[in-house]
DNA sequence: CTGTTAGCGCATTCAA
DNA sequence: TTGAATGCGCTAACAG
């Protein structure tokens, strides 16, 4: 019975495959005895409409592009999974591509879909090619990041609010002077971090100080020079707030070959929670995003964008969660106190 | 002249449609005069034939489903990278799915190529559900892992091989008493690194212990297990070597929590290189397998089944190599008299 | 509520 | 060597 079409399922439940294809898409506007029975006829056929035919028929394809910064980081594996989850359920299927700090791939990219081999794309580069935003684009989902140059449907978590945690942590602990290693600052999500850290330093009424703040790239060896520079520049500090875990850990690293300890001298939290976070020692505190949902609800953005009426530009808005471990303890001071 | 379709071009030809077919597929069939005006038209319009009809009317899709054994492991993400590119410039788009121990899922994705969803699929799980086997197969290649059941064209490093050489590193080292973390054993993948840890030590004339190996899970925690488990028991020993990078890892924060130091006390070597094997503490070594290499040959592998003649199933073997960082060093007595 | 008709864009018969 | 005709499987407009 594999490979049933349309006409046999038709032909066997004595109706026009018009009707079959009603009973299936359109159910109301078919006689319940007559859905009835084309819905046994397409039972003992064991028939599935051939998505390639109602695709092409349609002139749509099915296809999601999910365009990603760097492929090689292990952040995007769980986004894919809720992603593939949530659209494998709904009949779609998604292409997952680099980006890669690389105009011509994010055009290339844009291009399938304009050429009509994706129906949308979901963008988690944070930017877009100069000039690209001008002209019409095609379905679009931005997710992870903010995009300035266009409005678009928007799910990522609140960077700013989830940085002052991150810092509020620490200040709780007692430590004062809390360096901050930020992100690439061309992405929105760097500025939102840091400004964060900047909030909660205000809150408490901590002095800022520039030189605590290093520029990182989101690179483990950027992790390592800023321990570097800070001592190269002889600057002191009793906890860090990395941008995000590779950092974290490139800075526990390097603290540790310079002779400190994490978390006895230095306390360290990191940003994303990735699969290493945990087993890095000390166990990483960081924040983590519900990567997965950030996915599957993504997916579902685009859906309803592709299927339903043309919403206006929603933002979503994903919780995130700060994950106390070892890496982070009272300031050394503090805990003098305490325990004397 | 986006969406120019093959009418448009017809036309401005001054031929049929199937001349101007014949022309871009089979050339030679197509008077020269004919194909210079056709190509003519094609690049003055910007013709692309759409792939979609192009599928639609072969009864093809130009899907090809990669299928992994975790989808959260960042192993596989240098390999999707590898299959993608090849794909993408042949054509081809890749779906990448989640096996995840789960028989139902893999029978889901082979569901996906007999319904003509996708036109092939390379495992990656090293397993196939009971009986999937007996029955006929979709075109597939079989990446990383071997398959007992079936005799596919096959893309692998030589385990074994690969595992001896990690074993002599540190048999060269002056070790003699090396443990051995084993990976799930229903892989043969694991079987063959551990004949190759047995081999190394029989030829090295190293007595072959069995309260040396522990058979693990290829997790972090299964490395930390392994050493506590070691420590209860009162096995001594100067190195391990883990199958894969996670559960070495595990096996040197464990060994640290106990109070022995890495390399110094005992070295460690893992297996893959992942990403973090280089960012963790110490710099692990390693057996790096050419993972994104891996990806593309299994793609080339696919589309030449697909296209090409059913070729007799080859098997393809990929170099490994061994990175020496800085987990490993001589043992312990081999240095005393060294530096004695 | 249902059937007839038309066609998505292309590759491939079959004739000429 | 080329063109006319056909149809992949399905959905949607239009009648009835």
């Amino acid at each position: 019975m594999r490979g049933a079409n349309i006409r046999k399922v038709a032909e066997l439940a004595g109706v026009s495959t018009a009707t079959v294809s009603r009973a299936l898409t359109q159910p109301d506007r078919v006689a319940e005895a007559t859905r009835a029975r084309v819905l046994e006829a397409v039972r003992s056929t064991g028939f599935v409409p051939n998505r390639q035919a109602v695709n092409f028929r349609r002139q749509t394809t099915g296809n999601v592009v999910l365009l990603v910064r760097d492929i090689s980081n292990p952040f995007y594996l769980d986004i894919y999974g809720g992603v593939e989850e949530h659209a494998f359920a709904n009949g779609y299927r998604v292409l997952m591509g680099d980006a890669g700090d690389d105009d011509a791939r994010v055009r290339r990219y844009v291009e399938m879909v304009r050429n009509r081999q994706a129906d949308g794309l979901i963008l988690m580069t944070g930017w877009l090619p100069k000039g690209l935003a001008d002209g019409p684009l095609p379905p679009m989902v931005v997710a992870l990041e903010q995009l300035q140059e266009a409005n678009l449907p928007t799910i990522a978590i609140d960077n700013r609010k989830a940085a002052r945690l991150a810092v509020e942590h620490l200040i709780g602990l007692g430590h004062q002077r809390i360096a901050h290693l930020t992100g690439p600052m061309r992405l929105v999500m760097s500025h939102e971090r840091q400004a964060g850290y900047l909030e909660a330093l205000a809150a408490a009424g901590i002095e800022r100080r520039p030189e605590l703040i290093f520029n990182g790239n989101f690179h483990y060896s950027s992790g390592r020079d800023a321990v570097a520079a800070f001592g190269a520049a002889g600057v002191g500090f009793t906890a860090i707030f990395a941008a995000n875990d590779e950092m974290a850990i490139g800075a526990v690293n390097e603290l540790r070959a310079r002779g400190q300890r994490v978390p006895d001298d230095v306390s360290v939290v990191g940003f994303d929670d990735l699969v290493y976070a945990e087993s890095s020692d000390p166990p990483l505190t960081t924040i983590r995003q519900p990567r997965r949902a950030i996915g599957s609800e993504s997916m579902r953005m685009m859906i309803s964008l592709l299927q339903g009426s043309p919403s206006p530009a929603d933002r979503v808005e994903a919780a995130v969660e700060l994950i106390v471990r070892a890496s982070t303890a009272r300031a050394a001071t503090t805990r003098r106190r305490t325990h004397g």
